[in-house]
DNA sequence: CCATTTTGGAGAATCATTCTCCAAGGAGAC
DNA sequence: GTCTCCTTGGAGAATGATTCTCCAAAATGG
């Protein structure tokens, strides 16, 4: 189909234009990505990828969606997936109550944000979820991040 | 002073009234991470604690935030921390438009939610941060997993 | 203080992710 | 198409975060 066509072609054009050669690997971890409305792992996508290619590697999905990362073909659904980052949840902590979070995306410091506006926040089309929390999550540079990437 | 020793007090109540005792390792890594505003790491609180309890293993601060975060006195700070998820960001693949999220907190599971109204969220204090994107996740429990915990 | 559970420490095991090294495959020049 | 050059892929080891196993130590309830 046409459209099917054009969408591999945008891929393409991305790749190049970027410096990155276009493979039929990064292609079809790009296609089964795009497809998927799951939000896949990298494990996840190997799988559905070695139907076609059998000889994939997983290491391969991980450098192709680094990649891909780069040239802002893929992102990550979350930022801050490496480690996990906890709080104090009793009142009194001063996490008792509800915030927000300030994330830094280049050194990943994360800091409290209270704001009453963001606090009613209603969810219009919650797809049949039974919503507890809304959270929401506001990605920049630091302070510190944008002095020293200013240098 | 009397305002330490009231939320010293809460916490034991907290534990002893989910089943869980109080030992100097669990009380200091919850102080540890209530007096932080760092949304430490693991690595990060163990390091803290070790001051005061050198032979404090790794291991039982993990074990301690598991426990702590199944009687509620603990959150993480993401849900989505075990393993990275991607989705696809050129036009045309869907995920190109601005949207926020849904996620399963019982599953894992994440669904694209588009919503007008949550796109022009402004930060009123952004503490210095040059923020480059605000993102919704809105956590709860997905239909599947609502129908299972019915049971 | 005694008995019963729960917990802590040490290190091995596991899981996700990254790196190393070499061979194979793309991109551009002819 | 063919020849280089440079990027990429595959295999498996290495790394980093997290969990598990096992036994001794400490907390809880009487």
């Amino acid at each position: 189909m046409k459209k099917q066509k054009s969408d591999v072609e945008r891929f393409a054009q991305h790749c190049r234009s970027h410096g990155l050669s276009v493979t039929h690997q990064r292609l079809a971890i790009f296609e089964a990505l795009a497809a998927s409305r799951e939000h896949p792992s990298a494990e996840q996508l190997h799988r559905a990828v070695q139907r076609r290619i059998p000889t994939l590697s997983l290491a391969t999905v991980y450098k192709n969606l680094e990649a891909l990362k780069t040239i802002g073909a893929v992102m990550d659904v979350n930022p801050l997936h490496e480690e996990g980052r906890y709080e104090a949840a009793l009142p009194g902590t001063g996490a008792g109550k509800p915030h927000h979070h300030l994330v830094c995306i280049s050194c990943k410091k994360v800091r409290d944000l209270y704001d009453g506006g963001l606090d009613r926040l209603r969810i219009a089309d919650a797809q049949g979820f039974d919503v507890r929390a809304v959270r929401v999550q506001a990605e920049g540079l630091c302070p510190e991040c944008r002095a020293r990437s200013r240098v």
